[in-house]
DNA sequence: AAGGTCTGCAACCGCTCAAGC
DNA sequence: GGCTTGAGCGGTTGCAGACCT
């Protein structure tokens, strides 16, 4: 037993909207407000769904919305919220004026999710590939550590991939003995006998973090100590297979991005983030009882907390 | 120059939840 | 308490333009 459709779908257009109908809607909405979109399409003379009229509106058409790029402030937002509540858009919409959820969504899944994985951090977990890898290979015996390797080659293959062909590299470059750091704007574009080259030292890269995870320094990618951006989490391997600094932005300026990015439980500022992930777990189980709090963005942070280093005030919606 | 591939964005879909009856 | 309806959410798809070969 499904729900019945919010509109007849014979005689209801779908698909982009034409000025005419972007002005029609705007109109009506200006004289009439923005209750019962069912009947809004019907009074406002559109062949559309009042679901479709919703979205047009909410993502497009409201006069207080931004259009255009993301800037650097507002891209750090996003990833520090996400890192926290995860794919809640409308709660990272919310701290993000002028900005709806598909707009963070689609900046999302098209430019944030890439840069992470660029900078090899996993976009899910937010922690650096290489942290997992180790985090995982202590959990196995031996036997199965031999294979991981291998299989996270496969995980990541894309994201490795696109992070050593596409961004900096440094291990070429020290294979002939250039010192590390002096490659600053250095890169190796992807042609199909690098590749396998790359291959191969990724595969000698992850055994080695995997056979010797105490190579792996503590995870601190950017703790304000080293916020020069030049911290370097991945594991320092013998074989000449190194990891640039990383830095994207505004390269090495120390950039918002590079100083501030905190990801994962490890970070320097893991302490307040593990009551964030405590608020969060309570609220959860609110939401089972209280419905639609945490989705509206009401509930999450205490006043008084500071999201990394983004203090609360700076939060658009201050969220009780 | 042409065809293929990639990218970014707008729109749609299906689901959940709350309110009203 | 159960059903219907409206609204909102996140995931996915489709398409146009940019880019590449």
């Amino acid at each position: 037993m499904g729900r019945i459709p919010c509109c007849e779908k014979e005689n209801v257009k779908r698909g982009q909207w034409t000025p005419e109908e972007d002005n029609k809607l705007s109109s009506y909405i200006a004289q009439h407000g923005t209750r019962n979109w069912r009947l809004i399409p019907k009074n406002a003379g559109l062949q559309r769904c009042g679901k479709s009229c919703r979205l047009r509106w909410t993502n497009y058409l409201r006069p207080d919305l931004k259009h255009g790029q993301f800037s650097d402030i507002e891209e750090q937002t996003i990833v520090k919220l996400h890192s926290v509540v995860g794919n809640r858009w409308s709660l990272i919409a919310a701290q993000l004026p002028g900005r709806t959820d598909n707009d963070v969504k689609n900046h999302w899944n098209t430019k944030l999710k890439k840069k992470l994985s660029g900078m090899g951090i996993d976009p899910v977990t937010h922690k650096p590939f290489s942290h997992l890898m180790a985090e995982i290979a202590t959990t196995l015996a031996p036997p199965q550590v031999a294979h991981l390797a291998e299989a996270a080659l496969g995980c990541f293959k894309d994201e490795m991939l696109h992070l050593l062909t596409k961004k900096r590299v440094d291990f070429q470059l020290q294979q002939a003995n250039i010192p590390p750091g002096t490659s600053t704007g250095t890169y190796i574009h992807g042609k199909e006998n690098e590749r396998d080259g790359t291959v191969e030292n990724i595969k000698l890269g992850l055994s080695r973090a995997i056979q010797q995870p105490d190579l792996i320094p503590p995870y601190k990618p950017w703790s304000s100590a080293d916020s020069a951006g030049t911290s370097n989490c991945f594991p320092q391997s013998t074989s000449g297979f190194q990891y640039a600094p990383l830095t994207f932005g505004n390269e090495g300026d120390g950039s918002s991005w590079s100083q501030s990015i905190c990801t994962g439980s490890t970070c320097t500022a893991g302490e307040q983030q593990g009551q964030l992930h405590e608020i969060l777990e309570e609220n959860e189980e609110g939401l089972s009882e209280g419905g639609k709090e945490i989705r509206n963005g009401t509930s999450i942070f205490s006043s008084d907390s500071v999201l990394w280093d983004l203090p609360c005030d700076d939060l658009m919606n201050p969220i009780v």
